[in-house]
DNA sequence: AGTCCGACCCGAACGC
DNA sequence: TGCGTTCGGGTCGGAC
């Protein structure tokens, strides 16, 4: 957390407020988040530059400025913005038609790194892969990126450069629908399997954005309402959603992993 | 090259 | 009650 749809969430909200404004001043509390770069520096570097758009790739939200360069923020655990003030503010815009926005992170996982536009598109390209609710997120591309795998399948979804933008909740959820045991080898799947794996991912991570991600009750995603139809992710004991057998959890790629011993072959 | 694991943080949950 | 300990989660870098 959060993940592609917390973060589709977050963009969408914070597009609405900064597309076509001006920053009119930035404070930055928390060295941790421009590091190596200095926050003075970068405080610096973005008053008084208007704001083009804001998009998103994987977990990153890239906002984009009318002089080309491009603020590339990732929230990591509980990293967050906020229109009103909130616990744990890290940094703070002021826009020039008065609006305030803050950066929260309780944990200070989060990063804010500028770079121009060029620079962005290689520092993504080599740390993510496809847009999973896009066209070139293929089952071809998928098996591809399996091919030979030992590792667990949910291991291998985990990687951002397989697919982008799923996290520890959605890969265990894009698994059930997908009817794959998270711990099968990634290599070993079925074309058939493969497929299946493809869709599940989508339906999870769509269904996720239509419900505003997930709140968990930290207080860092608030209005999300994913959490209440979670099919597996933290539901041990819990029965399953398709065939009523109790959720089991074990340990996939060091995570906390939840899946149907039944349905999960 | 692929895989694994510790580090980075801090609040919550747990154990005594 | 209050203390100490454990855990989690995304990404990176180092070790195997």
């Amino acid at each position: 957390m959060p993940e592609l749809p917390e973060v589709e969430t977050e963009r969408g909200r914070l597009a609405a407020r900064l597309t076509g404004r001006r920053i009119a001043a930035v404070h930055i509390d928390d060295p941790r988040l421009t590091r190596p770069e200095e926050p003075a520096w970068i405080a610096a570097e973005l008053s008084g530059e208007r704001v083009a758009a804001v998009d998103r790739r994987g977990k990153y939200l890239l906002v984009r400025f009318e002089d080309g360069a491009v603020l590339v923020v990732h929230l990591r655990m509980t990293g967050g913005f906020r229109y009103a003030p909130a616990s744990h503010e890290r940094a703070v815009l002021e826009l020039d038609d008065g609006t305030r926005i803050a950066y929260r992170d309780v944990r200070r996982f989060g990063t804010w790194l500028l770079l121009e536009a060029d620079q962005t598109e290689q520092h993504l390209a080599v740390r993510v892969g496809p847009e999973p609710l896009e066209r070139l997120f293929t089952t071809a591309f998928l098996a591809e990126r399996l091919a030979g795998r030992r590792a667990p399948v949910k291991a291998a979804i985990l990687d951002q450069r397989t697919v982008a933008g799923l996290g520890n909740i959605y890969a265990d959820e894009s698994l059930w629908h997908a009817g794959i045991h998270p711990l099968r080898a990634a290599g070993e799947l079925s074309q058939d399997e493969v497929a299946a794996l493809r869709t599940g991912i989508r339906r999870a991570l769509r269904k996720g954005i239509r419900r505003q991600g997930a709140d968990l009750g930290d207080g860092a995603y608030a209005g999300g309402r994913m959490q209440h139809e979670f099919r597996v992710y933290g539901r041990a004991a819990e029965p399953c959603d398709r065939c009523g057998t109790p959720i089991e959890k074990t340990r996939a790629g060091g995570r906390g992993t939840w899946y149907c011993p039944s349905c999960q072959v």
